[in-house]
DNA sequence: CTCCCGGCGT
DNA sequence: ACGCCGGGAG
């Protein structure tokens, strides 16, 4: 005997949907990437997305997009001037990443955005969140996709008291509420509906199983990556041990752990090192 | 001080 | 499954 369905009925669904619609079509955000439907455009403001807010984004989005318009302009860019335009952002392996996926796209796919979530998400620094995203605002395609809003508003609205909620309960409710006709337009208002509800609402986010606390920054490695990654773009070049001093002065003195930073920022390919002398790689 | 964000390496 | 990654807002 199969167990009782669960979850909200057909009404219940159709009431959220015309509660988030009808805020969306009053308090809708004017935001630069709603202006737009160029994929590749999609893309940089998903990728930003991922990691920092909207207010921070908007105008880092628009200077990107000014200094790289196409594909071919940022694969074909110094990293310098990448990581330039994204800083400020935060997360820099993002750019590595997104630098990475332009040559992707250029090198194998046309130098277009493939309308296809399977394949952005083997792109680095995409995966099934953002590749879902990036088709349901650049493509209108009807793809059932979870982030933090999303999240927020359904844990909210139809898990009122439970706790540890995993995302596999809450996506049915998203397959349920989406209107095949305008998924672009439904996705971008349950973004702003969800966060408004942040803002008036202690985070319903707590209640999911995927919600962890982030360690403290203050006196973290990725505070000195920060600085180590302005210092270089500042300066150029540098020598080893004034880097090493420069980001002692300010994180007191842990020669170990600076240089260990110093070594995962080139592993990782934002940094070349060549007889003690540091600058950005390329 | 607290909070936040998705991807990815391990 | 868990912890790392930046920087700013409150």
């Amino acid at each position: 005997m199969k167990a009782a369905v669960k979850g909200p009925c057909h009404e219940a669904i159709s009431l959220f949907s015309d509660m988030v619609l009808s805020y969306y079509q009053q308090y809708g955000r004017d935001l630069p990437w709603r202006r737009t439907t160029d994929p590749y455009s999609i893309l940089v403001s998903e990728v930003m997305l991922q990691q920092t807010q909207v207010e921070r984004v908007a105008p880092k989005f628009i200077f990107f997009i000014e200094q790289f318009p196409t594909i071919n302009s940022l694969a074909s860019a110094p990293l310098s001037e990448v990581l330039s335009a994204w800083s400020g952002l935060g997360y820099n392996r993002r750019a590595i990443n997104l630098q990475k996926a332009a040559i992707i796209l250029r090198d194998e796919y046309g130098g277009s955005v493939p309308d296809n979530p399977d394949i952005l998400a083997r792109l680095p620094g995409i995966g099934k969140a953002t590749a879902a995203a990036i088709c349901a605002y650049a493509f209108n395609m009807p793809v059932v996709y979870i982030e933090t809003n999303i999240r927020r508003i359904c844990i909210h609205y139809f898990f009122q008291d439970q706790n540890d909620i995993p995302d596999t309960e809450i996506l049915p409710i998203i397959h349920a509420a989406l209107s095949p006709d305008n998924p672009r337009e439904w996705y971008s208002a349950l973004m702003d509906y969800g966060t408004y509800l942040k803002k008036r609402l202690p985070n319903p986010n707590r209640r999911s199983t995927h919600y962890t606390r982030q360690a403290p920054f203050d006196g973290s490695d990725r505070k000195i990556r920060g600085q180590a990654l302005r210092l270089l773009l500042d300066r150029k070049k540098i020598n080893k041990s004034s880097f090493i001093s420069a980001l002692n002065a300010s994180n007191e003195r842990e020669d170990g752990r600076i240089e260990k930073v110093l070594n995962d920022l080139e592993k990782e390919g934002f940094v070349r090192e060549e007889a003690g002398v540091y600058s950005i790689k390329e």
